[in-house]
DNA sequence: CCGCGTCTCTTTACAGTGTCAAGATTTATT
DNA sequence: AATAAATCTTGACACTGTAAAGAGACGCGG
């Protein structure tokens, strides 16, 4: 609509940005490799700037802050962790039961392969906890669960103490799961996992759902 | 044993050590009160010698690495955590059951009282996980938890893996809850929280024990 | 009682970090 | 085409962790 009138061929594509293309979008996708490797104490914004090409300085204009930077990441993982949660409940055929714990899986299969980045969303101090975006896109991924409980149980999970219990208990166990496997808590599970790890998980997961029925 | 053999009266009492009394616990104290008030990332190794009153190079002869020392740390926090479970079960009757809550309630309560040296334990790539007394501590602190589920389910739970099964799901929704809490991640049951704290978390990790007893 | 080595701590130095300010360069606008 | 605005670079600063060398305090053998 505003970009683009006139000799608009010889550089490929270009979005819609100047010099870089699109520094913003880079750093994001620097920031996620820089988080993979290093860790969440290994990141570093000069090593992130590096890697997307250009000065130390640079971020400092589409990020305020390394925190700011950090921040707009893990609301990118929240995003991406709710939209694998509802792609396997999508899969997952049409009993509530077998609804929720695919979910549950499909959040456990995000921090097993993104755990620096799931720790970052959950564990750390860095980003902005108070930031808006951020937290639109956690409560987005966060619904998955609550509707796939309300599912099982016929009824809005928040309108009764009940349901608030079924859901903190079906979170509780699905994160500290996800959690504990990523901090290499689990080693006990490591032989059962290695043989047949979506029914392992499957199976302990099962503990979510007996008496939901009448909550 | 080996040490004060004359002219002991007029410092004070000075366990053991030369100049500063016993630096070591002094920096192991200021490491952790650092990290309370400043989190994992704000944690600094200057910031602590600082607290301790001492120059920034003075933990190097205790410490090798700022990592050791978090180490260190970490590993005093899983004695402190499997002390505190423990003491939690030992108040809690005779009911396998209500030890069994009770145990899980007190690693939510140390998770709740100390939410950084938490994180640090189990979120952190600063401690050296591969250290052997910080994974000793840990190992004792978790015994508590498989103990309590063993005499529940009658059995020793790592003689089946429907025994493993119970133990990873009671440690999943514990640990997730401490989590979850300390995360800020579960205001929406803050109100309940704040109206009977103890029954509410009770009632949410009741969920642990239906299907154990034919475990 | 006294030198001597050893351990504890301090001082100094250095490479890296995040952030800020100022300049250079490219794009957009009028 | 000229001016304004944006993107990016360079340079600087305070702060970090760590290493090396020096200062101070202690125990031990004479």
């Amino acid at each position: 609509m505003e970009t683009r009138s006139k000799k608009a061929d010889s550089p490929p594509v270009r979005a819609t940005r100047y010099h870089h293309g699109d520094l913003r979008k880079a750093l994001l996708a620097a920031a996620e490799a820089e988080l993979a490797e290093k860790g969440v104490e290994g990141f570093t914004l000069r090593g992130v700037a590096k890697r997307a090409g250009v000065s130390h300085a640079a971020p400092a204009h589409h990020f305020k802050d390394t925190r700011a930077l950090l921040t707009a990441l893990a609301a990118e993982g929240f995003a991406r962790l709710g939209a694998l949660s509802a792609e396997r409940v999508g899969n997952a055929g049409t009993d509530p039961k077998d609804r929720l714990i695919a979910s549950g899986l499909g959040y456990i299969e995000f921090a097993s392969a993104n755990p620096a980045l799931f720790k970052l969303m959950f564990g750390s101090d860095r980003p902005v906890a108070a930031d808006e975006a951020l937290h639109e896109k956690a409560s987005g991924a966060f619904t998955i669960l609550i509707e796939a409980v309300g599912d099982l149980t016929g009824a809005p999970p928040f309108d009764s103490e009940a349901g608030i219990r079924h859901v903190a208990a079906a979170w509780a166990i699905v994160h500290g799961l996800a959690h504990l496997l990523i901090a290499d808590k689990m080693s006990f599970l490591e032989p059962m996992l290695e043989r047949d790890r979506e029914a392992v998980l499957a199976g302990i997961l099962e503990r979510i759902t007996p008496d939901m029925r009448n909550g």
